[in-house]
DNA sequence: TTCCAATATGTACTAAGTACATAATTTGTG
DNA sequence: CACAAATTATGTACTTAGTACATATTGGAA
């Protein structure tokens, strides 16, 4: 028979990054409100159910990548050297995302349009936000199992979303930063430095916790 | 013409917070999302367009407050002691409104309704995390106003997210601590502790700036 | 082949939100 | 008071995302 046996997901696979691409670059074209499913599915050469079979929101489609994020910062937390905090070992993990060109930090042109694209749509930016509430979600789970307490420890929930909040504005004021210099290298400067001010304070507010 | 008056905005008024009044009980009742506009328009007697002329998004009419809010931390920041800094003036803030039994940290089972409302729809909780940025916006341009500075400084960017962080976290903590205890005065005091390591990490994270 | 299960797709519906037109009401002015 | 102008309420028709459920198609195994 078919020498790959998994022919079946592969097809599906296919099918589900055909549709994203296609959607991913008509919403940077045009912006993600001014594209219906309908346009999706046709120019996908899909039904209108196979879109919604892929991808129950039409956000869905443009944020394809966040489970990746959320395994690298559980495992940033879990594997660390049992000598470096948890916070600590996230603040070196920010620079060293920086220093290995990670796509999610790299305030280049291409990043430019990812990230105009959600600021040029409620929706998109709602479903960001959502997503960052998961990762908070996520990062206060890991730092809890690690220090061995329980996972509503508010001091837990305190930090994660700290340490969110100043990710995320990092990321803008990166973003911002390279939009008036065309610097990448400023850029990631600005990011790291928001991050370490950021993390001084987190650590500052987590004295006397397990996760400073 | 027209100059100002008083019967027609009074019976506007009066049909506004009808539709809100009713569509709060209503998703209190059942659910935001169990709950139709067409329903809402009927229970308050008004036309479907009445109600979208009111309130452009459904989750306007629960959300029917924030202005206040934005109002009273613009307030806070522009009027406050000269010698005290933002971030305290702030801090102190959340304090009095506590202790001034305020609506919004009251932590009783009257407010559990709200909060658990919210928690039960994820279009609630997405229009909440829009105003939580929307009111970062506030900050950031009161922080800068004050301060002679423009209004994109990064610090006070970064600042107002951590100060959101900081409230939204102590809120829903503190909702936490009185689903539990059942107690108002360990909810009060669960949030005032955490609003105050948040503001000693903010502090510290703005350490040298006009804001800390 | 033949059957099963995963996948793709079609049909019909619900509900939010928008565009635009129209009716009803309030109010200033002659 | 009557009438014109503006404001407010409402109706009609439409678009679009998303859901429920049925059907068709296809890959893989016996």
């Amino acid at each position: 028979m078919s020498i790959q046996p998994d022919r079946r997901s592969r097809k599906r696979l296919a099918t589900r990054e055909g549709i994203s691409d296609v959607a991913t670059r008509l919403f940077k074209e045009r912006g993600f409100d001014r594209v219906t499913v309908d346009e999706i599915a046709a120019a996908a050469d899909v039904g209108r159910m196979t879109v919604f079979n892929h991808f129950p929101r039409k956000e869905d489609m443009f944020f394809d990548r966040d489970e990746e994020i959320r395994e690298t910062l559980r495992g940033t937390v879990r594997q660390r050297d049992p000598r470096t905090s948890p916070i600590e070992a996230l603040r070196l993990l920010a620079h060293r995302l920086v220093e290995e060109q990670s796509p999610y930090v790299e305030f280049s042109t291409a990043s430019q349009g990812f990230i105009e694209t959600i600021e040029g749509s409620e929706t998109l930016k709602a479903r960001a936000r959502a997503i960052r509430d998961e990762i908070a979600q996520v990062v206060t789970v890991a730092l809890t199992e690690g220090a061995g307490r329980e996972p509503a420890d508010p001091a837990a929930h305190l930090a994660a979303n700290l340490l969110l909040a100043t990710w995320t504005v990092a990321y803008i004021q990166a973003h911002q930063t390279f939009r008036q210099s065309r610097d990448t290298a400023k850029a990631k400067a600005a990011f790291l430095a928001m991050v370490d001010k950021g993390t001084i304070g987190l650590k500052a507010a987590m004295a006397g916790t397990p996760y400073a």
